[in-house]
RNA sequence: GCCCCCGUAGCUCAGUGGAUAGAGCACUGGCCUCCGGAGCCAGAAGCGUAGGUUCGAUUCCUACCGGGGGUACCA
């Protein structure tokens, strides 16, 4: 777990000093780190040792906690030590290092609450996310995911490790080519099917294509053989796939050859508008991996099948290559090659995990519960493979309930019954779309109502963190018209911050290292939301108490306005230290800090 | 059937072994001669049920009740 200790030098001495204390007292080892108190009246900082020492030292909580005071070198920093409750050890610093935290944030700026990781340390973390079948445009669910891996990778840099955003791109296989009869279906204005996908983005694709590559797309085989599915396909001379039983259901009024050149062109043309509705989300990703050009035609999948055949992890049966993946946990064994020749979904996605770990030290999933059974082999097949355990990691994310004015709305990429992600950031904005994800955990399953979200948009928590920052904004502007001298930060005297409301504030400010690197490791973008939050009201509690700016009094004797300036000085640098640590936590949740609201 | 997630304030959600369980919305009552009232202060209200582990459980384990999802030589 993420220690304070590790952020700052004062608190890893502190934490040294209580282990040695420890030591001194004749007690056992034991984990000396400093917790965050609840109440923030029972000191800055606290430790647990004494009660975690109860059992192997067979001793009364509070008498180690005595111990442990008495043989405490207390630094000067500590400016208070006390035993509280059950057994806790409570540590009140002194405002000095509070005060004197403005100036590192001023001078840390942007860098402030991120840490580095040496080279021998750092890793390159793979995030790979939403992912959505380039079948039809993104909905709303899928911004969840866009959002939430987003800032996770954001969080995973600022923890000091390397990180590849990726996208899979399922553009391969038996679902292009349908995707690609549907199209020409439309484009030729005849009737879907059932199997058919639908909705307005396919029109718009079929009329894009028209107007790239001319009408004869949709009624001309292609002279070059196109194949969807790759190198296990059979092919005859006319493109036809050979003994494909999916070829016998597809629809008689399309030509395979062209379903499927078409689905690979119209996938793609799906694929751009997807990358533009993320860019517009603000998710840019480093890696857009084609299952098509980077598994089939690479040969990747038959290097995959092969490497664990020679690992002694599959077997034939029936005429089929299974996996045995029961070996790591699966239910059941799994297919790579059908009877047919054709390889399955699961055998690109051993190619593909395949692929990522020659790329990455760490892999990382973002998955829809929707997803949530492929967990048991996806993990098996790392294990196959020989990925260790502790270097993949799949999260299961809770779907979005999307509601329509209160009704539920079943979302079906086939039907085209969606509520599409652009309308929706078009509609409210991706400050708000981002925020209303990220402030909650991957567990919950959230409700989306477009209404409620648009018609709630002005009291959204994610403006109340923007008005902190656009306040301070504010206040600074205001100092520059009344001619504030903004270069002198360190003539400002923070010993005169002892109000109440002030500490508060600085030890509100103290806390984003921590948030950061607990957000990082639990993956959870929610700590951090919660965490701008507080220091906002914090600050808003600080700003309706503590007057920066003394409003203009003729009547005040120069002494008196004297005190008050640089007072006011004090405050202006703690507020603008605000504003940093505020814009540091937006800017890892990439929304945006704005100066006016 | 089996597997996964969730039941915390009227509502939406934080809180992954510690002290008095926190925010927002909604409700009630206060606060602008003055830096942005998109704000502040005060009030009321809660851990689904029953056991277990522990010095200590909202948190871990078991059962039950309630809600959602997953279980293919599909794609």
């Amino acid at each position: 777990m993420a220690s304070p200790a590790t952020f700052d030098p004062v608190l890893a001495d502190l934490s040294e000093r209580i282990r040695a204390a420890l030591i001194a007292a004749g007690l056992p080892e034991a984990d000396a780190a400093l917790e965050k108190p609840k109440q923030p009246d029972h000191g800055d900082w606290a430790t647990t040792a004494a009660l975690r020492l109860a059992k192997p030292a067979k001793r009364n909580p509070r008498e180690i906690a005595q111990l442990l005071v008495d043989h405490l070198d207390v630094p000067a920093v500590v400016e208070e030590v006390s035993i509280a409750g059950p057994g806790f050890v409570n540590f009140r610093l002194a405002h000095s290092y509070h005060q004197e935290l403005v100036r590192r944030i001023l001078v840390e700026g942007a860098v402030y609450g991120r840490s580095t990781k040496g080279d021998q340390d750092r890793l390159t973390v793979n995030v790979e996310f939403v992912s959505a079948n380039p079948t039809g445009p993104l909905h709303v669910g899928a911004g969840r995911w866009a959002a939430t891996g987003d800032a996770i990778a954001a969080l995973i840099e600022a923890a000091g490790d390397d990180v590849v955003r990726e996208y899979y791109v399922n553009d391969a296989g038996e679902q292009i080519r349908r995707f690609g009869e549907s199209v020409v279906l439309v484009a030729r204005g005849e009737e879907l099917g059932d199997d058919h996908y639908r909705g307005h983005a396919i029109v718009e694709v079929a009329e894009q294509l028209r107007s790239t590559h001319g009408e004869s797309l949709f009624t001309e085989a292609p002279d070059e053989v196109v194949s969807v599915s790759g190198g296990g396909a059979k092919h005859g001379t006319d493109g036809r796939l050979l003994e494909d039983p999916e070829v016998a259901s597809g629809d008689p009024r399309v030509d395979p050859a062209i379903g499927a050149s078409v689905g690979i062109l119209g996938v793609e043309a799906m694929r751009q508008r997807i990358q533009d509705v993320l860019h517009a989300m603000g998710v840019d990703y480093d890696v857009w991996f084609s299952e098509r050009a980077g598994l089939h035609d690479s040969g990747a999948i038959e290097e995959a099948v092969t490497a664990l055949t020679e690992r002694g992890e599959t077997y034939d049966a029936d005429g089929a290559l299974f996996l045995r993946t029961t070996d790591h946990g699966d239910d059941k064994d799994r297919v790579l090659i059908r009877s047919d020749g054709r390889p399955t979904y699961f055998a690109s996605d051993c190619a593909y995990l395949r692929d990522k770990w020659q790329r990455a030290d760490h892999l990382y999933y973002l998955l829809g519960a929707d997803h949530h059974g492929y967990v048991g082999r996806l993990l098996a097949a790392a294990a196959s493979l020989g990925i260790p355990e502790d270097r993949i990691e799949i999260r299961i994310g809770q779907l979005v309930n999307l509601l329509r004015d209160g009704q539920p709305v079943r979302m079906s990429k086939r039907a085209g019954e969606t509520i599409d992600l652009d309308e929706v950031v078009d509609e409210v904005g991706v400050d708000v779309v981002r925020y209303h994800f990220l402030r909650q955990g991957l567990d919950t399953q959230v409700d989306f109502d477009l209404a409620v979200v648009a018609q709630q948009s002005m009291e959204n928590p994610v403006y109340y963190v923007q008005y902190a920052h656009a306040r301070i904004s504010s206040l600074i502007r205001m100092a520059d018209e009344r001619g504030f001298d903004h270069a002198a930060a360190d003539d400002a005297d923070l010993s005169l911050l002892v109000h109440p409301a002030e500490l508060e504030l600085l030890t509100a400010l103290a806390g984003l290292p921590l948030t950061v690197a607990e957000a990082a490791e639990l993956r959870a973008t929610q700590r951090l939301a919660r965490y701008a939050e507080e220091l906002a009201g914090t600050f808003h509690r600080f700003y309706t108490e503590c007057r920066v700016l003394a409003p203009e009094d003729p009547d005040r004797s120069p002494d008196e306005q004297a005190q008050l300036d640089a007072l006011g000085r004090s405050r202006y640098w703690l507020a603008v230290a605000a504003k940093q640590v505020l814009a540091n936590a937006l800017s890892l949740l990439r929304v945006s800090a704005p100066e006016r609201m």
